[in-house]
DNA sequence: GATGAATGAGGTTTCATTCAT
DNA sequence: GATGAATGAAACCTCATTCAT
C-alpha cells in the first residue's frame, strides 16, 4: 500500500508537475483513497519527502557501485575522476524527468533533506580521498565541500539543459577542473 | 507607486517566504489597494519576475563594476580569480535573504529567466577571457559554461549554507580550482 | 445533497435574483460549505443549469400530462386548442417566480438550452398534430416553429407582465389566433 | 462626446458581448477617461439603455416609416399584413448584431423599458387599426397585446436562429396567423 | 469639463485535511 | 485499516466608481 502511493506520488510528480501535485490526484493515481494517505504520510509534504529519499538513495547506490566496481582509487590517475563523474551523469540520467521537477519545481528547503544527506555523503568519502592523494596544502573537508557543490550543479545542469557540449567533453572538463587540485610538476 | 509595490513584494518574499506571497499581503506592506497591483503588473507572477530583474541586474552589475576597477584581466595572475570571485561573494551577501528564497523557495524555471540571463552574460565574458588566456586545450565555451555553473552553485550555498569555511579559505579553493585550467609548469 | 444544494439554488435564485446568485450564498442556504457545491458541479453555471433543467422538465411534462388527459386531439374542436393553451399557462403559473429569472435575468444563451429543448419537443408535436388536421397549404414545419414562438412569448408575457387581460379572454385569443390555420368555410 | 461615447459602447457590447462590456472598455473604445462616461451617465445601465433607447426608436421610426410609405391601412386587403411583417423584419435585420446582444445576453428588465415603449407604441398602432377594422368580437387592446408579442417573438428569433424558412414562406405564416382574426367567409 | 490613478469589496474556485461510517 | 464526502480558509483577480489634479 505505501509502495502504490509513494509510486503513485513519482508517478504524479514527474507527469504533471508540482503545480498539479495535489493528494487528492496521487489518491486516484494510486487507486486508494485520500485519507488512506494520511495513515502513512502526516502530510503531503511527507510524501514529497519520501519519494526524494528513495530517488536519492538510489543514486547515492548507483554511485557508490560504480565506484566500488572501478578498483581502487588513485588519485594519480585521471582516470578515476573521469569513471567518478560518469557514474553520476548515468545515476542522474536515470529518472532525468524527477530530477528536473526536484531541481526546478520544488519549493522550500525541507524538501531538500535527502538532497543534503547525498551531498554528505560523497563529501565525506571526498574528504578522505583527498587527503589520502598527495595534496597537503588546504583544508581537506573544505576543498571536497568545494568540489561536491560544483560537480553537483554542472552534472544536473548538463542533464536538464543539454547544452551543446558532448558527454566526453564533459568529462573532459571535470578532468581539468580536478586537475587544479592536483600536485604539480 | 511602482517603486512602493515592488518593493513591498521584496519585503514580503525575504520577511514571510514564497509561500506568504500573497498579493493581499503585498498590497498591505505597501498601503496599496490589491487593485493596485494590477495597474502594473498583469499577474503576481509578474511581480515576482520583476523583483527577481531587479536584483539579478544589481548583482550584475556589481560584479562587472569590481571586474572593471580590478584593472586589466590577467590570467597568469592569480590574484584575478581572486578578486572575481570575492565580487560575486560580496554582491550576493548584499541581499542574501532574497538569496535565499530565490534559490530555495521559488518555483517554476520561468522565474529563473534573470538567473539565466546573469549566467549567460558571465559565460560570454568568461569565454573571451579563455580565449585571450594560454589556454589552447578544449572548447571555450564548454569550459566557461563548466565553470560558470560550478561557481554559480559554491558561491551561493557557501553564502546560504555558511559552512564552516573562511572567505579566506574559500577564496584559496577557487583560486586552485581555476589552477586546473592555467598552463603547468 | 445534491437536491439540497440544487434546491437552494434556485431559492437563492428566484429570492435573491441572478445578481445575487453567488455559489458562496447558494452554499449558505444549503446549510453545506461552499467546496461541497464543487464536488457535485464543475462551476457555478451548472448550478443554474440544473435548476433550469428541472424546471423545464417540470413544465414539459405538466404540458403533457395535460395533453394525454384531454383525449385524442381534434383539430375541428377549438376546445383542443384552448385545453393545450390553458395547460402550458397552468405549468408556467406554478413557478413564476423562477420564470421571472429566467426570461428576464438569466444571461447567455447557453442556459436556455433547455428552453431550446421544450421548444423542440412541442414543435415536433405540433408538426405531426397540423400534418394530421385539414391543414394543406404551407410547410407544416414552419408553420409548427411560427406557431410555437408566437404562443410561447404571448404566455410566458401574461404570466410575467399581468397585462389587464382575463385569463378567459386570452384564451379566447389563443383560439381565434390558431383559427387562422384552421380550413375556411 | 456623448455621441463617442454612446457609438463606443454600442460598438463594444456588439463586438464583445456583454460579459465583456465594461466601463473600461467603452472608455477605451470611445479614447476618453472612465471618468468622463461618469459626467454624462449616471452609472454603466445608464449607458446600455441609451444604447436601447436609440436603436430602439430606430426600429421604431423604419417601421412607420414603412407604414406610411405604403398608403392607407386596409385590412381587407392580406397585402397590407405582409408589408407590415416585412417591415418589421427589415428594421431588424439592420443591427442583428445588436439585437442578438439585446435578446440573448442583457440581463434585468430595467434594460428593456425601450423594448416595452416600442410595443406599447405598436400596441396603439394596432389597436386603433383592429377597431377600424369588421372585426368586433373580442376586446381590441386585449387583441392587440397579443398579436404585438405573438409577431415579436417570432420576427426576433427568425432573425436570430436563422431557421430554414424562407422569407416568403414566414410572410405567408404571418398572413395565415392574422387570417384569424379577419371575418370569414 | 476632463482626467486616470486609485480604490476595495467581493466573487469563484482549489485543495489539504478530517472523521463518521 | 479503509473510505470518501465534507470541509472551509484563503487565494487571485475584476471592475464600477471616485476624486484630487
Amino acid at each position: 500500500m505505501v509502495e502504490r502511493i509513494v509510486e503513485a506520488a513519482r508517478v504524479v510528480l514527474v507527469r504533471d508537475g508540482y503545480d498539479s501535485f495535489t493528494t487528492n490526484r496521487v489518491a486516484d493515481e494510486a487507486r486508494v483513497s485520500p485519507g488512506s494517505l494520511y495513515q502513512y504520510f502526516p502530510d503531503k509534504s511527507a510524501l514529497v519527502t519520501e519519494v526524494m529519499d528513495r530517488w536519492s538513495a538510489e543514486i547515492s547506490d548507483r554511485v557508490a557501485a560504480s565506484l566500488a566496481g572501478a578498483g581502487p582509487v588513485d588519485v594519480q590517475n585521471p582516470g578515476t575522476v573521469r569513471s567518478i563523474a560518469d557514474a553520476l551523469l548515468t545515476a542522474l540520467e536515470v529518472d532525468a524527468g524527477l530530477l528536473r521537477i526536484v531541481w526546478e519545481e520544488l519549493p522550500a528547503v525541507r524538501h531538500r533533506a535527502a538532497q543534503h544527506a547525498l551531498e554528505l555523503r560523497v563529501r565525506e568519502l571526498l574528504a578522505v580521498y583527498l587527503s589520502a592523494s598527495g595534496v597537503t596544502a588546504g583544508d581537506p573537508a573544505a576543498r571536497a565541500w568545494v568540489i561536491v557543490m560544483a560537480v553537483e550543479n554542472v552534472a544536473v545542469r548538463w542533464v536538464l539543459d543539454q547544452p551543446r557540449i558532448t558527454r566526453e567533453a564533459l568529462l573532459d572538463e571535470f578532468t581539468a577542473l580536478a586537475g587544479g587540485y592536483g600536485p604539480r610538476g
